[in-house]
DNA sequence: ATGTTCCTTCTTTTT
DNA sequence: GAAGGAACAT
């Protein structure tokens, strides 16, 4: 605390600040850093130091700006981003200043406000938020109800069809009134749908991810003293991967940018891979248009990768046709070893050729953690992980199967929801007959019809029911109605009581008792004789008790600012869930195996590998129908993104890439013939030109014995 | 209400 | 080829 306080009563020795933040920067990021405070766009493209650039940009406006923490907002794209930033920004300017920083995802940034103005945004406070999972299940009961015999479109069709109508800013009595237009199909049923869906979600009080953004900016555009009250506290905004952001994100920053604000957005359009599902990498473009005096600045100095991996890169992304400029990415490191492309007769010499030069740069000494292997589709990822055991080369694999939609986790995490937000039908309808207790369908639906006539909450329901037994009601079919209930009632009853009185991981343990959860996944384990197993649903509700205990000590340890005291009304379960909901993905590491300490090849889809970087590189599957994928072929748009997909693939490499295709491929049991992707023609047909090729073409027959 | 078998599906994924 | 969902039987 001491030292924390010295720093900040010392901001006068600036000029060392100043030399210490610009220290090894090259003059576009010196540029970018020490930059007026103005608006600015920089154009980073892969392995510039575009991180660098934005820690020392925020560190540099307070150390040598001083401008306070507290009028700096830094909005990133995930969670893991937000924190590396806030980790490395802390290395500079100190932890006490660190803390009173807004860095956070655009997501937790509108949960914050939402929760601080609850009311003024149409919510009650406590409301839970929707995960992918939930939602579905959501609007498979809608669906259900208003329209049995629609089958035409899932539940999840449906839900990310309203995710994408809220992020075009349209409710769903906008999308009865003038969507039509936009709807070839099922205009009648996603709009009947869409405006059930919008209704319970009201009455649940509970809120989706696009939700979330959808009602802050509504809230920002009619309340104008919040709006005020933001313009005046956020003088500096800056926002990472800006390609990435959708048509929501950007009219939310409009709206949190005064008249006095800067905004620097930071981003590569050539990295631009998420177009899928709404992000718009023009919002560079409408930035420069929307805001004063933008100043440009483009980092094009590389220092990622050899020079003949930047060749590769360059010249696979010069074929795109909607770039938003010509970006020559210029390397730092030499020449380097040529791209190896392996031309395998089939998937099986693929993960064989690759599996052996795995092992063999690992005879050489090389770390199987600076080796990944990485591929378009998740199904391409299991006959590598066959060879590589067999092999016996450990291997990590991101993403796949996750922790927190495991259907163990969403079970404990739902009575927990119900135990905040006693309006969360949906969470309560998950867990009622888990561990069965004997209410099937029937019962839910005789329950449903109270709710209806009631308009209240499924636990509402079973109160009233209550209520009513003890005064002695006699209605035969209620009484026996509410014996059936009783025991899940009273499970959620007895565990209300005792949740102040214990601390939040001890509780949580105590709820997988009470609820039976435990024994319940135990016997449903031994079942399938996986006793003690690693991954056992057993050993994973333990894994979510000690992750909740990690948050109760980072809980009690945060330091309790302006922000922190309006936040979330001070219930650290609430908290807790929002964090989780909004965090998913591998925060929880399973505990032990951290990720530095195993030596282990990474396995990953190059969409998750996006911001990282190894020294060797497997980009496999690269073929015709994978990468492009076959469902690419349709418009040129789409064939764009797959090739800045491929682009983001080569360049994540730093000594050395190796592309493989294979000529036939067995895939859901059929073997179908494959062959190189037209992306990799294009670059060997441009560069076999060139006297020195930057590549060189291996036939991975002569591998295979 | 629950257990069993058959049938469909098979990009990418964060929040 | 495996996993999840729906239809069917117990």
């Amino acid at each position: 605390m001491q030292d924390d306080l010295y720093q900040l009563d010392a901001p006068q020795s600036s000029e060392k600040s100043e030399q210490a933040i610009l220290e090894n920067l090259n003059d576009s990021q010196k540029q970018a850093v020490s930059a007026p405070l103005q608006n600015m766009l920089v154009i980073a493209g892969a392995g510039t130091g575009k991180t660098r650039v934005l820690v020392s940009r925020i560190s540099w406006l307070i150390k040598v700006c001083n401008i306070l923490p507290r009028n700096i907002l830094a909005v990133t794209f995930t969670n893991k981003a937000a924190g590396e930033m806030r980790q490395r920004i802390g290395a500079v300017v100190g932890e006490f200043l660190e803390k009173q920083l807004w860095a956070n995802t655009f997501h937790s940034v509108c949960l914050r406000l939402l929760r601080s103005y609850a009311p003024q945004a149409g919510l009650r406070p406590g409301f839970t938020i929707l995960d992918t999972d939930s939602q579905s299940s959501l609007i498979k009961r809608i669906m259900k109800e208003l329209l049995p015999n629609f089958k035409e479109l899932k539940p999840s069709e449906i839900a990310s069809k309203i995710s994408t109508l809220k992020e075009n800013r349209y409710r769903a009595q906008d999308y009865i009134d003038r969507g039509r237009l936009l709807e070839k199909n099922y205009f009648d049923e996603i709009s009947k749908i869409y405006a059930a869906y919008e209704q319970v979600c009201i009455q649940e009080n509970s809120v989706d991810f696009s939700e979330l953004l959808l009602r802050t900016v509504e809230l920002l555009e009619k309340n104008e003293a919040i709006r005020n009250l933001q313009h005046s506290r956020f003088k500096e905004i800056l926002v990472d991967e800006f390609q990435d952001t959708n048509a929501l994100q950007y009219t939310f920053l409009r709206l949190m940018a005064g008249p006095t604000c800067h905004v620097t957005v930071v981003g590569d359009d050539d990295q631009s891979i998420y177009g899928w599902r709404g992000a718009d990498y023009t919002n560079m473009k409408k930035f420069v248009k929307d805001f004063d005096n933008v100043q440009k600045i483009v980092l094009a100095l590389n220092y990622r990768s050899s020079q003949n991996i930047l060749d590769v890169a360059n010249c696979l992304i010069s074929e795109n046709n909607d770039r938003m400029m010509e970006k020559v990415l210029k390397g730092t490191n030499g020449q380097g070893s040529k791209v190896t492309i392996y031309n395998c007769p089939s998937d099986l010499f693929e993960t064989d050729t690759v599996s052996r030069c795995i092992e063999s740069l690992h005879n050489k000494g090389e770390k199987y953690r600076d080796m990944a292997i990485l591929y378009r589709n998740n199904y391409l990822s299991l006959g590598f992980e066959q060879k590589l055991t067999r092999f016996h080369i450990p291997y990590v694999m991101f993403g796949g199967q996750k922790f927190f939609e495991r259907a163990e986790i969403l079970d404990a995490l739902s009575y927990l929801r119900v135990l905040v937000n006693e309006d969360d039908d949906t969470a309560a309808l998950r867990v009622i007959n888990v561990p069965a207790r004997k209410i099937g369908p029937k019962v839910v639906e005789n329950l449903r019809a109270i709710c209806q006539e009631r308009n209240c909450s499924v636990l509402k329901a079973i109160t009233l029911l209550k209520t009513y037994v003890a005064e002695g009601g006699n209605q035969k079919e209620l009484v026996s109605l509410y014996k059936k209930v009783q025991p899940f009632l009273e499970i959620v009853e007895s565990l209300k009581a005792k949740r102040t009185e214990l601390p939040l991981n001890e509780f949580v343990d105590l709820m997988l008792n009470v609820t039976g959860l435990y024994t319940f996944y135990q016997e449903k384990d031994a079942k399938e004789g996986k006793v003690d197993a690693e991954n056992s649903r057993v050993s994973n509700l333990g894994a979510l008790v000690s992750n909740v205990k990690d948050f109760v000590i980072s809980y009690e340890n945060r330091t309790l600012n302006e922000d922190s005291l309006l936040d979330d009304n001070q219930d650290p379960l609430l908290t807790y869930l929002s964090n989780i909901t909004l965090a998913s993905t591998a925060e929880l590491k399973e505990d032990g195996s951290d990720e530095n300490t195993a030596d282990a090849v990474n396995m990953m889809t190059v969409h998750s590998s996006k911001g990282l970087e190894f020294k060797y590189v497997f980009l496999v599957g690269f073929e015709q129908d994978i990468l492009p994928s076959k469902r690419a072929l349709t418009s040129d748009k789409y064939m764009n993104e797959e090739r800045r997909l491929a682009y983001v693939g080569v360049t994540r490499a730093k000594t050395k890439l190796y592309i493989s295709y294979a000529r036939q491929r067995s895939l859901f049991g059929k073997t179908n013939p494959a062959g190189a992707s037209p992306f990799l023609r294009e670059v060997v047909r441009t560069l076999s030109e060139n006297e020195t090729k930057p590549y060189e073409i291996s036939n991975a027959l002569a591998f295979y014995s």
